[in-house]
DNA sequence: ACAGCCATGTAATCGGTTACATGATTGG
DNA sequence: CCAATCATGTAACCGATTACATGGCTGT
């Protein structure tokens, strides 16, 4: 496959269909869906532009499956396109991939003298709690499911950022409470 | 303040302006330079538009100061500026600002299997050394300042991170080489 | 038959970045 | 004095999202 290099959204994508294919875009827009991180949008307008340009690329093709009076696209992985995915995912593993990345609780924290301090501690506690929420989810969720396979595995990851974000917060909540 | 709500940038910007200002443009693209995370660009096409656009809705109020010959706006946070950077910090905390956040060597472990088996391993155990690369650098970064002030509090939310991704990591490679 | 959902697509917009342009200052 | 760097800005672009438009299918 030639042409330039994929954004993460689209090697996503294309990772999706080579998960799930031969599928629809509208099977690629429910796995967007039911991401446990809401970074990329599961709309239409995201979604559809991408399928077609990684078919104009090669790395995907579709065939018009009928389906009552319409019908389908059901878009399956290349060659050329899987190898496209290899390389996207390494080894090597990517420039700048393992670096931290965005947490907006963390970016807040920076800020967190500009609140009078009778809410910091608060803010700490309630940040604690929220994260917890969304960690007990996820664990309920992940129960329900094969605990082995690839998807749960990869899902844990999300579980591992939370509890250290929790352990981060503590920390914090310990420190300031000290301090005053 | 009037007016929309900020966007995430915005508001962070925002928030340098209460942290170092008054300062100048210039001193808030060096301090998102110095940030550990990539997530945002420090590049001045993202720097000064932000900044013209917190001047127009009343968050920062700039006076230009001498320098030789030229002059430089100094900048510094508005009171209905403060309220607006309290209230996206929160209590409460944002909707959505608790969930897990993207991570690019999550969303590729999804598609681990479309490695050849082979380098499954090898996949992880590279994000496990390259993780551990950037972490070392940031303790040592950390290790290098005042431990107690609110930045470094913050700053320590990376470390967590990392240490979470290479617990999770861990886990993958038990469970794969087990597999196998 | 009609309401509501499933499914596919498109156009306008938006936030942010890259690349470029400019001038002033500092160091050798 | 000249090169390198500091500092401020702008214009074009780009990836992705929102909002809209369309039509088929399903249950009552």
């Amino acid at each position: 496959m030639k042409g330039r290099t994929l954004t993460e959204l689209e090697n996503c994508v294309l990772g999706v269909v080579w998960l799930r294919g031969p599928c629809t875009a509208y099977v690629v827009r429910q796995e967007f869906a039911s991401s446990e991180t809401p970074h990329w949008s599961s709309s239409a307008g995201s979604i559809y532009p991408v399928l077609e340009r990684l078919q104009n690329l090669g790395a995907v093709r579709s065939q018009s499956g009928s389906w009552g009076q319409g019908s389908r696209k059901q878009y399956q992985i290349t060659p050329s396109g899987l190898e496209t995915l290899r390389l996207w995912i390494g080894p090597p593993i990517a420039e700048g991939a393992a670096a931290p990345t965005f947490d907006p609780i963390r970016t807040r924290m920076f800020f967190l003298e500009a609140l009078p301090p009778s809410k910091r501690i608060r803010y700490v506690d309630e940040a604690i709690k929220a994260t917890r929420a969304v960690l007990d989810e996820l664990r309920s969720n992940l129960s329900r499911r094969p605990a082995d396979d690839m998807d749960a595995l990869a899902s844990l990851g999300t579980v591992f950022q939370l509890e250290g974000r929790i352990a981060w917060l503590r920390r914090i909540r310990r420190a300031i409470s000290r301090r005053k």
